[in-house]
RNA sequence: GCCGCUAUCGUCUAGUCUGGCCUAGGACACAGCGUUCUCAACGCUGGAACACCGGUUCGAAUCCGGUUAGCGGUACCA
């Protein structure tokens, strides 16, 4: 065991080359509530050593989607919000952008030339090149050959090209907190390049140090690293360094089984905000994505998730990532919401703001659509398509009227009997389910439910599909409801 | 090719460490039924899995070995 008295710190390190999609978030969510549950700190650090494929729209989308999920950060570089606001570093272990912690970098760089524990190589890429086919071609594994290694002095005519690790023949072996003991051969994978030059360091070296330097305690990454672990502990070791915990957590993986990339659109995580998902339940299902409670539990808030998450409880094999179960979750946590709660999430996306705005709807009455209509929203995105027949009366064919093989006399005859009680009750009585229950109990026993409450129910929607006629006048108004109906006689007469 | 990781319903998983309580539990999805003017919600019911072979043992989803399959890595990407 580590000293009780160490104060825990994780890091999420992605590098900015593409939007931030599900496979950080859930790698950044294990982090948090491992930070959250210890009382750690948890760090956000820009890996963005390649400055051919880093773009800052790529680090600000990401710290949008972090912000968007609630996953607070304690350190992390400046970012800009999507109203473009700046927001400054926070933390003490800066920057946490590598391309600009490059003198860092050369001073151990240095200390490890001079310790010999890394070399400069002459070799170009062609030969490297020609040398690794021909190592496979003989079905080994390539690696370099260590021409440069044992170079006294640099060779003449020959500028260099890279920094190597001189790496020990030796077995490295670590214990994953969540796969147990790992070991590889580091003798196949040979005296890799951890810098282009002084001035470009390479993942594998930069990762060790800011680790080291940014006191991190636990790593915690995607399976896909498992492999640059021995790499980093070597190096961890040349430089005299802490040892690290690592635990790996599983990948999450496309329908065909393969590995989340950028290459699935749809995968951008703020894209899920626009389709009216809630960061709760976000967090929930990623949480649940090769992880597990103990208990059977499946909705579990954000403290709960804290106090019940446990390294050892994640899945070492990959998830599928499954769409409909997100929706199942969502939905569940909509319905659980009071209607305001609803309406104040709706506001706080611009997109949906701006939605809510053109429907000029007073507040008073899409509380009341919410209410009427939440039990059908699966998403927030959903509640436009459910309440615009509220808001406008949809065109339809006059035979949806028609509840099985009734007649266009008689539903016409039902609706003007229906169309008097409204207006009766539009001007005088009260226009609520009670009343208008009450007022229509001997037209439903006369002629059955279905016969009255179907076409009463499309009058008001124009839809084969929506909430109960009761709950429609309860938005609508006797008033309005009345006008509906007497649209729907006229549309029974004009063809009869 | 080589190295590594993994393997329970279609999907997410419980159970595996500490073998018997597992004729393998839950959830999503699906199907049927109920409720019902419709849809949704809700309730009930159902089908659905221990990758394969061998070993250890009185007894294996669980321990061991092998096979197969999937995934990841094999960069002067991260």
């Amino acid at each position: 065991m580590r000293g009780a008295k160490e104060k825990i710190r994780v890091r999420l390190a992605p590098s900015p080359t593409g939007a931030f999609h599900f496979g950080t978030a859930r790698t950044a969510l294990f982090n948090w509530l491992f930070a959250r549950q210890h009382t750690g700190t948890f760090v956000v650090r820009m890996e963005d050593t390649d400055a051919a494929r880093s773009k800052p729209e790529y680090e600000d989308n990401l710290m949008q989607g972090l912000s968007w999920l609630g996953l607070s950060w304690d350190e992390g570089p400046d970012w800009k919000d999507e109203k473009g606001k700046r927001h400054r570093e926070k933390g003490k272990h800066g920057p946490y952008r590598q391309s600009e912690r490059k003198k860092k970098y050369r001073m151990y760089l240095r200390a490890l030339l001079e310790s010999h524990n890394a070399y400069v190589c002459y070799c170009t890429k062609e030969e490297i090149e020609a040398q690794r086919e021909s190592m496979l071609a003989e079905g080994l594994p390539p690696r370099y050959n260590g021409h440069c290694r044992a170079l006294e002095s640099p060779p003449e005519g020959r500028a260099p090209q890279a920094i190597r690790f001189r790496t020990p023949e030796i077995r490295v072996e670590f214990r994953d907190l969540i796969r147990g003991n790992v070991s590889f051969d580091a003798a196949l994978f040979g005296d890799f390049i951890i810098a282009k030059g002084e001035d470009s360091p390479l993942y594998n070296f930069a990762v060790v140090v800011d680790d080291e330097l940014m006191s991190i305690t636990h790593v915690i990454r995607g399976e896909d690293h498992l492999p640059n672990t021995p790499k980093q502990i070597l190096l961890q070791s040349a430089l005299k360094f802490r040892e690290l915990a690592y635990a790996h957590v599983p990948l999450i993986l496309g329908s065909d089984r393969s590995k989340l990339s950028k290459r699935y659109a749809e995968t951008s995580l703020l894209a899920y905000r626009e389709k009216g998902f809630l960061p709760d339940a976000m967090v929930n299902f990623l949480a649940l994505l090769g992880w597990h409670p103990k208990d059977n539990r499946e909705i579990l808030s954000r403290e709960e998730l804290v106090s019940a998450f446990d390294l050892k409880r994640i899945q070492k094999s990959g998830a599928i990532f499954d769409g409909e179960k997100l929706e199942w979750m969502n939905a569940e946590r909509l319905h659980a919401m009071s209607d305001a709660a609803i309406l104040e999430a709706m506001l706080e996306n611009p997109e949906f703001e701006k939605r809510i705005r053109e429907m000029r709807v007073e507040k008073a009455r899409l509380l009341k659509i919410l209410s009427v209509e939440k039990q059908r929203m699966k998403t927030l995105a959903d509640f436009f398509e459910l309440a615009s027949f509220f808001v406008e009366l949809p065109g339809y064919e006059s035979a949806l009227l028609l509840w099985q093989k009734d007649p266009r006399k008689k539903t016409a005859a039902i609706l003007k009997e229906l169309l008097v009680i409204l207006e009766m009750n539009a001007a005088t009585a009260p226009c609520d389910r009670a009343a208008l229950e009450k007022a229509l109990a001997p037209i439903t026993k006369r002629e059955g439910n279905g016969s009255v409450l179907w076409p009463l129910r499309v009058a008001l929607s124009g839809k084969a599909a929506s909430p109960d006629p009761y709950e429609i006048i309860g938005v609508l108004g006797c008033a309005e409801s009345a006008a509906r109906v007497r649209l729907a006689i006229e549309k029974l007469e004009k063809i009869a």
